[in-house]
Parts: structure tokens; sequence; C-alpha cells
DNA sequence: CGCCAATTTGACGAACTTCAAGGGTTGTGG
DNA sequence: CCACAACCCTTGAAGTTCGTCAAATTGGCG
């Protein structure tokens, strides 16, 4: 269950009690429906979910009713851990493709953390690693043209993703329209249409049927300026 | 000491005995001058940081040496929490103007959470509030123009400095360039210029010699589609 | 096949950057 | 007290990037 939870992590060690408690812990194993939403802004949280399979985004809208997504979750991510602490999200939460999610009651977890101050710390670490790409993707709108932007994605993803084994040989699989990426990238999805022609055609990288292929990934993180350190991901 | 931390948050509601464990672990108290850089990227950090007084920052700079701003830090803040479950930043640390500051080691934090969850989850919620505030400057970045984003910080700024009492009459002290807010907003320094010299024109507001004169508060947030929820705070 | 959603392309305009120069303010040393 | 330097702010002109609008094409699925 808990088996991609902070996987490969640098500060992300769970002992194998900790890791049994959480596991006994969980109370709902579920799959839902590609763009079903899990939570809205405003409402209260009552349990936290942790993605087992698919792509999970969490998104604001502004005026025009334009999306901009301000995270995308992957396997092994525990998606709405914030809501614990902060019991209402200002944000919300819906599956990009189909997942599978696993999730815990905010009493249970109140119940499993006390008395045991490394697990609790543990999912702290883990909502802090989603608060540093937050700043990542602060960085990647404020500094990057459209190309970077689309590039340091891709190479975020793949990072990842590869921590927990879902990529081979360059290729991963992500259940996305073009405009789910420009809602990311904060671009119109006609411009997100041409920086992706346009990588394709330089040969870094092509996204088709929600499958990415990675061409020369050494141009991608340069383009990108990319550096994954922020992941926190241990060195092999 | 902490008698600005978590003041006026919806879920920060701190024991007078946790407050008080937390005053006496304190092991230092400092002023630091403009511009003092507290962390940089990479380093292995020990302490973590309550603002006291002043303004502190985020950055990270890209590949042409142009700066991006993560986070802003009002006083209140418990600006380093982050390094504690992380051990290291993917950022430097610095102070916009002159700061005082405490600090905790990360060792007496340590000592001072076990056996106490709650006051475990009201450090994890103060982090968290910070996550919040980065999802919402993504969103900024990302759907906003220029108008938009300055008036959106101008406006969470003066939020956040009311909820610990550091605004008077539409008025609030920002020891920062031109170049600063430029950076917070992902634009050059000419361009903020003219993005000021508009607002102030319109009759909404001033910036000048580190000082924000609001004059049309309702004009501010609708410019910046400024909605304050995601920043946690008690209806007064 | 035919429909609907998603992608693709073109032409044009708006927003922001870049480059360059001028003006104001502050602090410092003669 | 003045002169000067350094830094910051301001403005203009020209160029680039990206958005908008509109239409055509593709691809999946009943």
């Amino acid at each position: 269950m808990t088996r991609l939870f902070l996987l490969n992590r640098t500060q992300g060690r769970l002992g194998a009690e900790e890791r049994a408690v959480l596991d006994d812990a969980c109370e709902q194993v579920r799959e839902l429906p590609a763009r079903h939403i899990l939570v809205r802004a405003g409402e209260r949280v009552h349990t936290s979910t942790l993605l087992l399979d698919g792509f999970i985004c969490r998104y604001m809208d502004d005026n025009a009713g334009a999306r901009q997504l301000v995270a995308i979750h992957v396997p092994g991510d525990f998606v709405d851990l914030h809501g614990f602490p902060l019991q209402t999200l200002e944000h919300d939460v819906a599956a990009m493709g189909p997942v599978t999610i696993a999730s815990w009651s905010h009493e249970t977890l109140v119940r499993i953390t006390e008395g045991r101050p490394h697990l609790t710390r543990m999912l702290w670490y883990a909502t802090l690693l989603d608060a540093a790409i937050h700043r990542e993707w602060i960085f990647r709108l404020g500094r990057l043209g459209a190309e970077g932007r689309l590039a340091h994605l891709i190479c975020e993803l793949y990072v990842r993703l590869e921590a927990v084994g879902l990529t081979r040989d360059g290729r991963f699989t992500l259940p996305l329209k073009q405009a789910d990426l420009a809602e990311a990238c904060g671009l119109t999805n006609v411009h997100i249409n041409r920086v992706l022609r346009s990588i394709r055609e330089q040969g870094i990288m092509t996204f088709r049927s929600g499958e990415v292929v990675v061409h020369d990934m050494a141009r991608l993180r340069k383009l990108g300026e990319f550096e994954p350190s922020y992941l926190y991901i241990d060195p092999q």
C-alpha cells in the first residue's frame, strides 16, 4: 500500500513498524474515473489521500474561468496531506486520468502520530517536498519562457516518476491533454501546441496520446534550466 | 518572543504551556543588516528562524543570474522551519531590510516536539501556510498580467501584515526596491516601474521610498483578483 | 461513416522585454 | 557646504514573445 510513499527520498526513511502502522490504519482503497473531483476549494476535509496509481492535479481558477494547475501528483504522493493540519484547502483536487487511491481519516492520523514523533516528521517532510516543488513552479513561471517552462515540467515529472519506477528508457505515461500542459505552464493551448511542435522538431521530446518520449534528456534539461536537487531524491 | 507567531490564524491556537515551552527553548535573538544572507541553497541547516521584525525573502537564480523571489516573510513567520524536516534548502534566504530574528536549533525542536503532538502539528501548520502562499504565487504568475500580479502581491502583504498589526489606515512599511518587486512578480524592473506608475495614476496605490499607501483597496483587490481565504486568517 | 473533442495552423495584435539614455536622491569625502 | 559618485528610478523607441480569433484538420469512438 505505502510501498511507493517516500521511496528513494533522502530524508524519508520509514521504519518497518511505522510503515506497518500506516498500512494497517488505512481505511479505504478506491478507484476513481478520469476528471473525478476529490476535493473542492473551501470544503472541510476529513480524510487524506495517498495516490497509488495514476495522476492527480490541484488547481485554481481565475475570474475568467481559466485554470491554473498548482501541482501535479504522481504515484507515491500523499496528495492532500496538507488538508490534515489546514482543515480546508483553497484549491480543487482532481484526478487527471483514472486513479487508484488509499485514504486515512484525520482522526486516524491523529491517533497514529500521537507518540510517534518520527512518523509525524516523515509525514510533515512529505508535505514539505510538495512545498519545495511549489517553489520551483514559481521559479519556472517567473523566469522561464514558454519552451523552458514545458521542458522544466517534463524534466520534473521524469525524475519524480523515475524515483517510483514508472519510467523506462526515456518514456513515461502522462494522461494529459495539451490544454492541461498549458494550464500547468501558464500558457494558452494554442501556444503550448506550437512549443510542443518546436521541441519535437528539434528532436528533444515528443508528447503524443498521453505518452512522453524524451529523445535528448541533456538538451531538455538545459532548455528548462533543470537541476533536480529540489526533489530530494537519493542519488541512486 | 513568539507573540506574533500564528497570530489570528484560524487553525493556529497555541496553548499557554506550548507557547511557554517554545519561548523558553529559544536560543538566540539577533539583529541582522539589510541584505544579509541567512541560508544558502544546498547548505546543511541546523537552526530555524522566527522573524520578529523586518522582512525576509527566499529566492532562486536562473542561469542568466536573474533572481526569482519565491517567498516574502513578514514578522511572525517561522521563516525556515522548512529546513527542519528537509535538512537542506534549495534556495537562498536573505534579509530585505534590517531584521530581528529568534532562532532554535533543530535538536531543540526535536526535543520540545517529542511528546507534544499538538505543538508539532502547529509547527507543521505554519509551514503549510507557506505552501498555500506558494500555490497562490503560482496562480499569480501563471494567470495574471503585470498589473494584476503587483496588485495581488500588495493585497497579500497588506492582509498578512494586518494580521500581525503592522498596518495603519491603508499604509504599511515595505523596505523593498522596485527591482525586488519585479523579482517577485516575474517582471523586469523597467516594466514594474511602468506598472507602478499606472496604478498610482489610477489612484489605486502608491509605493514610494519603502512605503505602500493603498488609496482604493476595493479596486486593488479587483485588479489582483484577490481573495484572502488562502491565508487562513481569522475573521476579526 | 459521422460526430465530437482535441490538435493544428495562420494572421494579427497586445503585452512585455531589451537597449539606451536621462534624471533624482543619498551618502561621502574633500 | 559643495562636489561627486553610486544607486535607483524614469522614460522612450524598437523588437520579441505570446495571446486572440478564426478556421481547418486529425483522431477516437459509437
